[in-house]
DNA sequence: GTACGGCTTGACGTGGACGTCAGGGCAAGA
DNA sequence: TCTTGCCCTGACGTCCACGTCAAGCCGTAC
């Protein structure tokens, strides 16, 4: 197939598969007229790649998947270092999603102070706060 | 004081300041030299800067704080619309911690699978799966 | 005199994954 | 023959918050 087909079978764009291309992550064979040729082993590599993107991994990190299906196993994550990806990822994660919970959990300290402050300007009473700590 | 100063008080570059003031967000006099001049006051309101980035706040997101604190109000968070970016923020973070959760909830699920197929090529028995689903 | 430090403006570089446009080729259908 | 549709390459644009470099001014210390 060409890279059109192949683009919309995926749901992606030309423009995509050209730049996974580029990377050499996805080479392509050529016709007589030096069109792109794809086969169905092409759009199990592409499609694998767009997953592991839509679960934020970037494109590099898609490569040792790719080299693992295109090394013949069965599935891209059959290889040791595709797993190696998952638990960075996993680890990068459980970083990410802590340090974003701390961020929130001081936005909302920052907030609750905010209001209480804007409260007490407007003249109600200080309100009484749970667990005072000083 | 001058912008080198304020620049090393509040942790950050010179280069910072001047795209700040590029984007009207702290505007600076200047003295007989041509040099730009600043004040506690911008100072407090870079720091206020700088915080809410610290946060993960967009620049354009600091914009009510810093007109807030140069309004006259004792605080960046003292008027309705910063409390209202506060919100939003909030709301936001909780949906990326949530999204990112589901990821990795996935990616945790995948790396699982994996393993076990790769425990079972390697000759293992299949490992009894707990509250196994289908 | 001159070296130095701090300041000025202007402009290009960075990173990631593409979007978009320019200019051109090739084949099939009306 | 002309249009349509798909493809090609090359190259610039996008987003954001700056980093970095260039060229030059000004005051001060040596």
């Amino acid at each position: 197939m060409r890279i059109g087909e192949l683009a919309e079978l995926a749901g992606t764009s030309t423009r995509t598969l050209r730049y996974y291309e580029s990377r050499g992550l996805l080479p392509a064979r050529r016709d007589g007229q030096g069109h792109r040729t794809y086969d169905e082993g092409d759009l199990r590599m592409l499609r694998q790649i767009r997953m592991l993107r839509d679960f934020g991994f970037e494109l590099e990190e898609t490569r040792p998947f790719v080299d693992c299906l295109r090394a013949g196993h069965p599935a891209g994550d059959s290889c040791p270092s595709s797993l190696a990806v998952y638990r960075r990822k996993l680890a990068e994660l459980d970083g990410l999603i802590g340090q974003l919970a701390d961020v929130r959990e001081q936005v909302a300290r920052q907030l609750s102070a905010a209001e209480a402050a804007a409260r007490e300007a407007a003249g109600e009473p200080a309100a009484p706060r749970c667990e005072m700590t000083g």
